[in-house]
DNA sequence: TATTGTTATACTCTATAACTATA
DNA sequence: TATAGTTATAGAGTATAACAATA
């Protein structure tokens, strides 16, 4: 690497770092109270909540896998999607192919909790990006595709 | 309302909404990977780790406060601060004017674990960032001050 | 009498270990 | 013998209730 390189570098990454600073608390902080909009009369705790948002991400999955992707132990999971499936939120459905494995069903009431909450919250950052003016908006629109890459990275 | 200021109010909602409902997943998406790098060898849960942070934040605060502000009750918060003081990352200093209370300060110890986590995520952001091109970054740095208006909206 | 904080106790949630059923 | 999931049990963590000290 040529000393001109490794000053651009060195450059990109000063830039970098202190726009990462910047910019850090903000989405963390717009992120936080994004979460707390929440419908309460939904008496699930964040880990069924958690669950049923990945089921209608990832479509349904078995026990290991949610555990998994949950990062919490299957015995763990094996309580929550109890409480789900009591809920009548999920199903289990039998592997076809191993019946020792069983497949966790989102059903449509679970799949309507989830969607209410985004909801919720959209409607809850639409009031606020509405008293912005539209060049402001207009920023935020630009940068959409950026956070998408920087989340992909 | 005239049926024109009407139409454009629904318009300034309907450009919100869809905007909010993209921007929404990607900020949060880049906030739980975000909230995800932190140092495992500091043995804190997240509860004593957010309250050193708020501490950091809000300056020494007395038990009752800090519950209100983490939304705990007062027993519990009276456990998590015996945690942290344990490992002499706060003291308790008892309140002049009313000897009931105590202030809990934050020790150095305790103020580095936060700043160390911090710089630790906004090294994690800025390599992702200097990935991208300095138009991008600039988008980015735009978007820094309308996130805050939206926050403190 | 009201308020700040702690102690006592019960409940919830999670993890580890042991077990069942199936591969 | 290995694997998916459940049951049994113990360990954190939180909340409510009761209490102590002070205002």
């Amino acid at each position: 690497m040529t000393t001109v390189q490794r000053e651009h570098q060195q450059g990109h990454l000063r830039t970098s770092a202190g726009l990462a600073s910047e910019l850090r608390p903000s989405v963390m902080r717009l992120a936080r109270r994004l979460r707390q909009v929440r419908d309460e009369r939904d008496e699930l705790n964040p880990n069924q909540l958690s669950v049923l948002a990945v089921l209608v991400n990832h479509g349904d999955l078995p026990i290991g896998e949610l555990a998994a992707l949950e990062k919490v132990q299957p015995p763990s999971m094996t309580r929550i999607v109890n409480g789900l499936e009591e809920r009548g939120l999920v199903a289990r459905q039998p592997d076809a192919t191993d019946r020792r494995s069983s497949r966790v069903h989102l059903c449509d009431s679970g799949r309507q909790i989830v969607l209410a909450n985004r909801r919720r919250r959209d409607q809850w950052l639409a009031i606020r990006l509405a008293e912005l003016d539209a060049a402001e908006r207009e920023v935020l629109r630009l940068c959409i595709p950026i956070l998408e890459k920087v989340n992909h990275a």
